[in-house]
DNA sequence: CGAAGCGTTCCAGCCGACTGCAAGGTCTAC
DNA sequence: GTAGACCTTGCAGTCGGCTGGAACGCTTCG
């Protein structure tokens, strides 16, 4: 299979999966006669694999240290749950963080049919809300 | 105020504040005799309004935006709430996704323990998720 | 035979928000 | 007077994950 194909049935572009080979996530494929990368199903199957693992948030560099343990023939399973585990708790963090702050936004959205006449050097909405929950005066 | 004063103020590099005059965030200091940059309150505050709106996850291209307005003697407030709004619904967005995919990875981390005998190609903990919840299945 | 549409290589650029480095000038304390 | 901490400039590099473009070769269809 060349490039194009394996790329389409992924949604890529052929220049991706060159990258995904530049940076040692792909292995080079053999070539065909007149020098075109040739793809069998086991290629297919580990970039399938990659992009599971990239849409579960794993970065590239992650990905190619657990296929590195297939290369080792070891079972990278430990290591995954591990750093599935680390992963959920960022997760988590930036969750909490994004919810405290659309929280903030809706309120500042919401008061700002009030601000009528507030004073503001730039932006009274940012500013009040700055002003009552800002540096010094937060709630934690 | 020299440029490290006023950088440690809000706790940043010198840098960040010469680069944000580089783009046009902040107006170019008078300077002293020698030549170093001289800041007042004025700058600092201007500062602060880029470090709020900054920390309300706005960025420096939407900030420079809301400061034109002031510049042009006109209140952003209008532009700001809709800005404010629009970031709301993207974050929400981006909340749900993030909170579904933490959900995918607690049930892969809990589920791991029984994957003992699950073949596997590269990641039993991984395959057997995309199996289950991959391309075709995913119950939306 | 010729044109379209693949493929090849290598190098460079993109996004956003900085940061590092080099090579110099200045200011302050001892 | 000299060390060291500051300041100046400009340009390049960082992060991650691609993507664009040039200049060329191969393949397929009519």
């Amino acid at each position: 299979m060349r490039i194009g194909q394996l790329a389409d049935r992924f949604g890529l572009n052929p220049k991706t999966v060159r990258y995904y080979e530049s940076i040692d996530l792909l292995p080079e494929p053999v070539r065909t006669p007149s020098g075109y990368r040739d793809y069998d199903e086991a290629d297919a199957e580990r970039l399938s694999f990659i992009r599971t693992a990239q849409r579960l948030g794993l970065s590239l560099d992650d990905i190619r240290e657990i296929l590195a343990f297939h290369e080792r023939d070891e079972p990278p399973c430990g290591h995954v749950v591990a750093l599935l585990r680390r992963h959920t708790e960022e997760l988590d963090q930036r969750i909490a963080e994004m919810q405290q702050l659309r929280d903030e936004l809706t309120d500042m959205v919401a008061r700002a049919a009030e601000l009528d006449d507030t004073p503001g050097t730039f932006c009274r909405v940012i500013e009040h809300h700055a002003d009552h929950n800002g540096p010094a005066a937060r709630s934690r």
